[in-house]
DNA sequence: GACAATACCTGGTGATGAGTAGGTGACGTT
DNA sequence: AACGTCACCTACTCATCACCAGGTATTGTC
């Protein structure tokens, strides 16, 4: 019978974290809570995380592996188009625990004082950063005579406005297809 | 110096209600810090509203006037169009206090066992229809052969998601101007 | 096998949470 | 003037929270 070892300890402790606080938000999730799920006591978690907001920071850094942004990140980002686009939110609709981290944690995080605000603050100006780049190879075509750093954050807002949809109403909505018809509207194909 | 008759009383703790919400979330919020900022002890509050769960509803339910929804009920929602539509998100942009009671709401809601689950879901499947009727009379000219039932949750996403970049970053993000470039979108000139 | 570091634990603390029990005083009604 | 209702309070209870202090058993290193 093997103690886990220290660094897979974290990560299962990280892991349970994502869990929870895709249940209870921050401000609802407990310690406690988290350490319950993976079989430790609240101080035997602490030992690894001193506080809650070093275990919130250590999610948010680990956890950017299932985004958009690290979807990308080895990849030359005007090099992906909008069908990895697509398929990255096909991939989401049958993740929505991951889902709902992002998309409860977000909204929680323009809440007074709360320790993921510049996180967030800053992975919006990127994710819009990026998604234009992405929109560069389609410049010429796109409808309206918008340029691709107009359109990002649009894009966004569809990608976030439709997750929220969907996690309430999984079954009236189709996030994969709406998405679709919006790059529809865009005028690309995919 | 008279007290504050009783329906006078009430409505001052609603309005602090959903200020403290905005700035908290719903777990975030305690009725101590509501009951402060309108006078009042914690029991004191608790004699017009006995749970907490209770206020809540009483928030949401009194606070509707102010959304989309109630923008438009004494109208007749085929006779409001695009540029009604893009008022109320200039309107919106002067009151962030109200984006974002809705905004942290929302997501709240998500979350397990949430007292307005049931809320956001109906009241999403209702917007979703409004917006739809409201696109009717775009209906043959609307881009990539979409319907307005299609397009429909694509807009309310571009709503809520703006909505979100928009109090994680005033200054970046231009969200009335971002959303009349999304009308443009749809071949509807403002 | 000595020794230190690691990986936990028991046992607190003080703050704060929602909710309960039972009052008291002001007011309107008759 | 008596009476009931409303508005609000003090004074709890009990659970839960993040976090601290200090211990012990296991593990890896030499």
């Amino acid at each position: 019978m093997s103690r886990p070892r220290g660094s897979d300890r974290r990560d299962g402790i990280i892991r349970a974290a994502f869990d929870v606080l895709a249940e209870r938000g921050y401000r609802g999730t407990s310690l406690a809570a988290v350490a319950e799920r993976v079989g430790l006591t609240q101080q035997g978690l602490m030992h690894y995380f001193p506080t809650k907001e070093n275990l919130l920071a250590a999610v948010l850094e680990t956890r950017d592996q299932w985004d958009l942004l690290n979807f990308t990140r080895s990849k030359d980002p005007s090099a992906i188009g909008a069908t990895e686009l697509a398929e990255l939110v096909d991939y989401n609709a049958t993740r929505p625990g991951i889902v709902r981290t992002y998309t409860v944690l977000s909204a929680d995080s323009v809440t007074e004082d709360h320790p993921a605000r510049e996180y967030f603050h800053d992975r919006y100006a990127r994710v819009r950063q990026l998604v234009a780049q992405m929109l560069e190879r389609y410049a010429d075509d796109l409808p309206a005579g918008l340029t691709p750093a107009q359109i990002a954050p649009i894009a966004v807002a569809v990608l976030d406005g439709l997750q929220l949809q969907w996690l309430l109403d999984p079954d009236e909505v189709d996030m994969p297809q709406d998405f679709r018809n919006f790059l529809a509207l865009l005028g690309i194909k995919t």
